[in-house]
DNA sequence: TAATTAAGTTAGGTAAATCTAACAAAAATT
DNA sequence: AATTTTTGTTAGATTTACCTAACTTAATTA
């Protein structure tokens, strides 16, 4: 059984290799995830490889065994439950849940997972639109572009965001968007991509920034298909 | 906002308190309940003062201080409601609540468990009938007799257990008793209190001791009133 | 390629929560 | 009241997760 910190370490872990494309992760890059000193870093890598958690050698790059990368699916799987818990029947928001989803994450009981997925209905997507491990550690995986990708004159449909922090969420919400809500994209400064969009009828204007961790369908593809072009696998 | 260690200390003593009757606790007994040793209890307590969460002066006894013992109120009240989340939604046995919400009732969120208290209707009590604390740290009381008060040939039902360990749990659902279950006492032995009891049609020995921890009404007794004679007030 | 910058490591240190062993005070017993 | 037992305390050590500061290796760039 690890501790709180050993299981977020393997969940970042596998959190940055997929959000980098490659699983190929480094101390610094760690280290700032975490918001510990790369130092720190170095001393449970020590720890995590003792117990065949990760594979690394020094001065190398670092990777999950399989082993880590079940064990840091699980947590995933937990974490996104909880939110979708805490979304569907307690009536938290959606920039709330994923605090409070970190800490839930952690609670050590099999059969509490279980009755929880049970009592969810076995939900493929938590309330952010990303995908929730099965048991098994198995994902739906869904294809999108992101907002940045969507030309001007045509609308598409938030699925999801890619980053989840609390300002970024709360900014989303100032927009009036939301999971589902339809996104028209009224024009976009070539020099900055400053981008005007149409959000229930309200208009904003956004940062390439912000239009490129808004994950969308546009409006000929089905989210559930997979749809070709342009479309990239969600980050876990 | 205090570490999950601190937390236990605080319930502790409150369990111990409220469980000995008068509300002096010493340091050996707490190292008991906590499964620590006396020297580690010694040096928490010093930390626990310092923040005014107890008092106590060397070679005295132990008391919570008002604001610790609202605290200390505050992680009943989690770990009640969470246990009646377990039994109530999540389908999990009377006997297998207690580790879980064990866990849970550290989770950090005010939001969260006022959610939570409204998703389950403000229950009362919780699935071993003992009360929840509400919002402002009021409980409801319940008076009981155990079943070693109830006289040879009378029936009563049980309402709650004063022992919590699993073994005794184990113990009460083999014999087929569960809350609100029916309990007629069919003989008892003068020399040892040895009591044969029927429950569902099956017959079953208890000690004195087993007897001693499982709370009853009888059947002229309201479990919503206060019946007077005979009747104790409920551990925490 | 040599110099500079970035990334990763090591050594030594701290705080929290625990321990053991030795000791002190209070309570119980003779 | 003196002795023994129980209870409580202190001192010093350990483990986990973190730190800073100094150092080494690798990557970048002039």
């Amino acid at each position: 059984m690890l501790s709180f910190t050993e299981e977020n370490y393997l969940k970042a872990l596998l959190k940055v290799g997929f959000d980098t494309g490659n699983k190929e992760v480094g101390t610094n890059e760690l280290a700032n995830v975490l918001v510990v000193k790369p130092a720190t870093v170095n001393d449970m890598l020590k720890k995590l490889k003792e117990k065949q958690l990760v594979d690394y050698k020094k001065y190398g790059k670092i990777t999950l065994t399989t082993e880590g990368e079940k064990y840091a699916i699980e947590i995933i799987r937990k974490h996104r439950l909880w939110e979708k818990f805490l979304y569907d029947k307690l009536e938290f928001s959606w920039d709330e849940v994923h605090e409070v989803a970190e800490q839930l994450e952690h609670i050590q009981s099999q059969k509490l997972i279980e009755k929880l997925d049970k009592f969810l209905d076995y939900p493929a997507f938590d309330p952010h639109g990303d995908p929730i491990p099965n048991k098994k550690g198995e994902l739906k995986v869904k294809f999108h572009k992101t907002l940045s990708d969507v030309a001007v004159g045509t609308s598409c449909k938030m699925v999801t965001v890619k980053d989840e922090s609390s300002s970024f969420l709360l900014y989303v919400a100032d927009v009036g968007l939301g999971i589902n809500e339809r996104i028209t994209v009224l024009s976009k400064k070539e020099y900055d991509a400053i981008t005007v969009i149409e959000v229930k009828g309200k208009k904003s204007s956004v940062s390439q920034k912000f239009a490129e961790n808004i994950f969308v369908v546009c409006d000929k593809c089905d989210i559930e298909k997979n749809c070709k072009e342009e479309h990239w696998e969600t980050s876990l």
